[in-house]
DNA sequence: ATTCTCACA
DNA sequence: TGTGAGTA
């Protein structure tokens, strides 16, 4: 029976060499699971396949699943997160060797600034949030207490 | 459970 | 940039 799964995930729970499904992968991270599929199509964060043509994601998907999900609420947009995800890719996997090292650890650096600034953005928005409960506070039954 | 397509915002 | 519905 072919009923079950992906390439040899049974009932079970043992997926092949560690591997999730879509849904899996979804609820782990917390998105739902037609946005992972929606990141496959976009090529943000390519699946594998299992036989029977199901995803399957490994720890080295969950990673970058996990970094997207810290620059969706930073309001990168797809494309910009590929581009951190590619750049992440290339420092990691050429270390100091690779001719461009020098660029990589400056488009690091720029990456930096511009999360720092996405974060002081959000900063200010959760202020503006505390102003505004503070304002309606003491509206509320029991508020000016 | 997962696949894909198409529509809707 | 996602999501809901319908399908196999």
């Amino acid at each position: 029976m072919e009923t079950a799964a992906p390439g040899a995930a049974a009932q079970d729970g043992s997926p092949p060499a560690g591997l999730m499904t879509v849904g899996e992968i979804a609820e782990r991270v917390a998105l739902s699971h037609r946005t992972v599929r929606y990141y496959d199509d976009e090529g943000l964060l390519p699946a594998r396949r299992s036989p029977g043509n199901y995803r399957l994601y490994g720890e080295d998907a969950l990673a970058k699943m996990l970094t997207i999900r810290r620059l969706k609420p930073l309001g990168f947009t797809l494309d910009e997160m590929r581009e951190v995800l590619a750049l992440l890719d290339a420092v990691s996997a050429e270390g100091a060797a690779g001719p461009d090292h020098e660029e990589r650890l400056q488009q690091l650096a720029a990456l930096e600034v511009d999360v720092r600034r996405r974060r002081d953005k959000l900063v200010e928005q959760l202020q503006g949030a505390d102003d505004l409960l503070a304002s309606l506070a003491p509206l509320l039954p029991g508020g000016g207490a």
